[in-house]
RNA sequence: GGCGCGGUAGCUCAGGUGGUUAGAGCGUUGGAUUCAUAACCCAAAGGUCGGGGGUUCAACUCCCCCCCGCGCUACCA
């Protein structure tokens, strides 16, 4: 494996439009920090980079809603993101955000370095523009029913329905939503990144290059990506908000925000190191790394590095350990819904219990699947891992060395294997040493390859092997007749308490230094770093060394407490922190007037559905033979979803008869089936009431 | 629809170049114990390894088809 001299970790840029969940916090915040804090342990050049993604049309929809300005709409989310990962101990060295100068300059000089090297292409096509408004629409400023599902209120990028991406000339019924009139098509430029000329490097990069270490649905992904061939992307819009694109004929044109996102990590750095960023960006030795939720891989592996590429002198990723999803109590997580665990709701009910969190995602982190949270699971996993065997591990050393040694550190005197208890006791230290020498060394490997979970479980395990130390050994029964054995049972379980207290710092932060404030052991803090290196049990504890006081690491999650979060779920509405709300686009709004020459171009008739069948490959198109009357046609219709080909035949229906013929999926459908579409997006056919004769028209 | 990843004990997950009784933690049940936050320790019960075919002496592990979940991506006059 190659050899690094430093690391730069980018955890995903939130998008600042909403406080952050669990589901942030387990995909891509939590590993990282623990992969960070392992880092510093060890001794590594590593530096944590972050910060909030304030750009791209969601924001500046998500302001208009709230009749702020977009400046005021992200301050607002950025300040609550940023609170939420320091109370929550993220330990970011920087958390940023994209509408600093610095970024707005890092991302033009990369756009301008690409740029005079003439690899973007320039290209004017028709986007939808709101007359009234003056506005190019992006597309997010437009809805419509979405044509995978139907739902009504679809974005012109994505129905979140449905979850398809979209383009705005997808959407039927396009309106926008700054003036909810419908939009026209108009000519405007724009600039392309030409991925596809980047196909054979990547594939080389990707495919060749990374087929071992990365995980496999990040590798898979790619994969499938690069061999599907690449398209050159748009990166630029026509919009306010954004960073401006650095040429004099763009005039009100941005950086798109998947383009100028990713930089954020780069300006980032430079904001926290305004002298020395570049070597963490730029020097070969330096390892970066990637933590992202799935649906983020390919502007990680694939679009990002290009452009890191086409810049020059970049360092590409070395490894980019993206999560699966998180859900919650059987269900997506989801902001609109209000069904989602609020980090900052979170660290104001359960004070103080930040590392509870913390173990109870790490234990369920989507690293291989989606994972399920659910409040049972964590109460188990606080009372029967963290309380029953961590916290209870620590408190009963702690306890038995204050009984008996009045709270010193007993001498290990060499124990001479007199007696069969003796030779008990020498086996269970044995047994023990090695069991926990085992398990850091697989704790290590572990964090090195980023299975987190495992790592967890394997750094538990040192408790479950102190506990059956103790259990083995009965100090509580040797303390009359041989006091001895008893400090030599102690000293070494006080050993171990010393060594959880080092191994957990990457998971349990507040725990660990509960423990060193109860052993007292600040002074020692320094010689425990050898740890990292020697991935043994320490041995650091002096005899006589005065101990703190006992003190629960951890309390028992009472049942109370959680059917009050399962409460708090089952009432969605009430709680609502500041959510962007779509709850309008239930009923759409009325179309502009027009004039009864303008309905009489319509040739609408009835017609009879003479056949039908499945169009193959489409999950929306019924392939219909109609009867109009005066011919036999073929019409497309996307009803699909709401009628089968049996139930078709022999219908009637109603259709527009002089609409222009279209090619879909191949065949040219000469027609359109009219539909009823109801608020949630259901079709009805248009039926007159009894049985019309195919042909007769409609005015 | 295409592509990607996943579907293993009640829960969270391991595992396997095909080969004796499929593993762990938690939960459950029983026992032992009292230093400890009714905790710890021991033991047991629990699985037709998503479904169906196929290859093989032998498949949970390989092949094919299907179903389910999630992500990416398309058609929708």
């Amino acid at each position: 494996m190659k050899k690094f001299a430093r690391t730069t970790v980018t955890a995903a840029l939130p998008y600042a439009n909403g406080p952050l969940h669990i589901g942030h916090i387990a995909g891509a915040y939590l590993p990282a920090d623990t992969y960070v804090r392992y880092m510093r342990l060890k001794g590594e050049d590593v530096i944590f980079v972050c910060g909030s993604d304030e750009h791209g049309v969601a924001i500046t929809l998500g302001a208009k809603k709230e009749g702020v300005s977009p400046k005021i709409f992200v301050d607002k989310y950025h300040n609550l993101m940023k609170q939420a990962f320091q109370d929550f101990g993220i330990s970011f060295d920087i958390y940023s955000r994209t509408s600093n100068p610095v970024h707005y300059e890092t991302a033009q000089e990369f756009f301008r370095t690409i740029y005079d090297q003439g690899i973007f292409l320039e290209e004017v096509s028709d986007q939808y523009y709101d007359e009234q408004e003056k506005l190019f629409l992006a597309d997010r400023y437009i809805i419509g029913t979405c044509p995978n599902c139907g739902h009504t209120g679809a974005y012109g990028d994505q129905c979140e329905k449905c979850g398809t991406s979209l383009s705005p000339k997808q959407l039927i019924n396009p309106r926008s939503t700054v003036s909810g009139q419908t939009p026209v098509l108009k000519l405007t430029k724009h600039w392309y990144f030409p991925l596809d000329k980047y196909e054979g490097w990547l594939r080389e990069w990707v495919i060749e290059g990374h087929q071992d270490d990365w995980k496999v649905n990040v590798y898979g992904q790619c994969k499938s990506w690069i061999e599907q061939g690449l398209q050159p992307r748009s990166i630029t819009r026509d919009l306010e908000w954004g960073v401006p694109v650095p040429l004099s004929d763009a005039q009100g044109k941005v950086l798109y925000v998947w383009f100028d996102a990713p930089i954020g990590y780069i300006s980032a750095t430079k904001e926290l190191l305004p002298e020395g960023w570049e070597k963490y960006w730029k020097a070969p030795d330096t390892r970066l790394i990637h933590f992202i939720g799935k649906d983020n891989i390919v502007f990680h592996c694939i679009i990002f590095p290009a452009i890191l590429k086409a810049a020059g002198d970049y360092i590409l990723p070395d490894n980019v350990p993206a999560n699966e999803f998180l859900n919650l109590e059987g269900d997506k997580i989801s902001t609109s819904r209000n069904h989602a665990v609020w980090l900052h709701e979170y660290l104001h009910d359960f004070p103080g219990r930040r590392d509870e969190l913390r173990y109870m995602l790490t234990s369920i982190s989507p690293e291989t699947k989606d994972a399920d949270f659910t409040w049972k699971d964590y109460q188990q996993k606080v009372n029967s891992e963290l309380v029953a065997i961590l916290g209870n591990f620590v408190n009963r050393v702690m306890v038995l060395s204050w009984k008996y040694f009045e709270g010193k550190v007993p001498a290990a005197a060499s124990l001479d294997e007199t007696s069969e208890k003796r030779k008990s006791i020498h086996a269970a230290h044995g047994k023990a040493s090695e069991e926990i020498n085992t398990s850091i060394r697989e704790m290590i490997d572990a964090l090195e390859t980023f299975r987190f979970r495992e790592a967890q479980f394997q750094f538990m395990n040192l408790s479950r092997v102190g506990n059956k130390f103790l259990a083995d050994t009965e100090p509580w029964k040797q303390a009359k007749e041989d006091p001895e054995a008893v400090a030599f049972i102690l000293n070494f379980a006080l050993q171990v308490v010393m060594t959880i207290g080092e191994a957990g710092k990457p998971f349990l932060p507040d725990a660990c230094q509960a423990i060193q404030k109860q052993l007292n052991a600040a002074s020692l803090e320094q010689a425990s770093v050898g740890f990292w290196k020697d991935k043994s049990v320490l041995n650091l504890l002096p005899a006589g060394h005065a101990l703190g006081q006992p003190e629960l690491l951890y309390r028992n999650v009472e049942d109370e407490l959680i059917s009050k979060q399962m409460e708090k779920l089952k009432k969605p509405e009430q709680t609502s922190p500041a959510v962007v709300e779509e709850s309008q686009a239930t009923l759409k709004p009325l179309k502009p007037t027009v004039t009864i020459d303008d309905f009489a171009k319509l040739d609408i008739r009835i017609g009879k559905v003479l056949h039908a069948e499945r169009m193959e490959k489409s999950n929306k198109l019924l392939k219909l033979t109609v009867d109009t009357g005066i011919d036999q046609r073929i019409i497309l219709s996307g009803i699909a979803q709401h009628y089968t080909p049996e139930e078709m035949i022999g219908r009637e229906v109603t259709l527009i008869a002089n609409l222009a013929p279209r090619k879909m999926m191949g065949i040219e459908s000469q027609g359109m089936i009219l539909t009823a579409e109801e608020p949630d997006g259901k079709l009805k056919l248009l039926q007159t009431a009894s049985d019309a004769k195919a042909g007769s028209t409609i005015s």
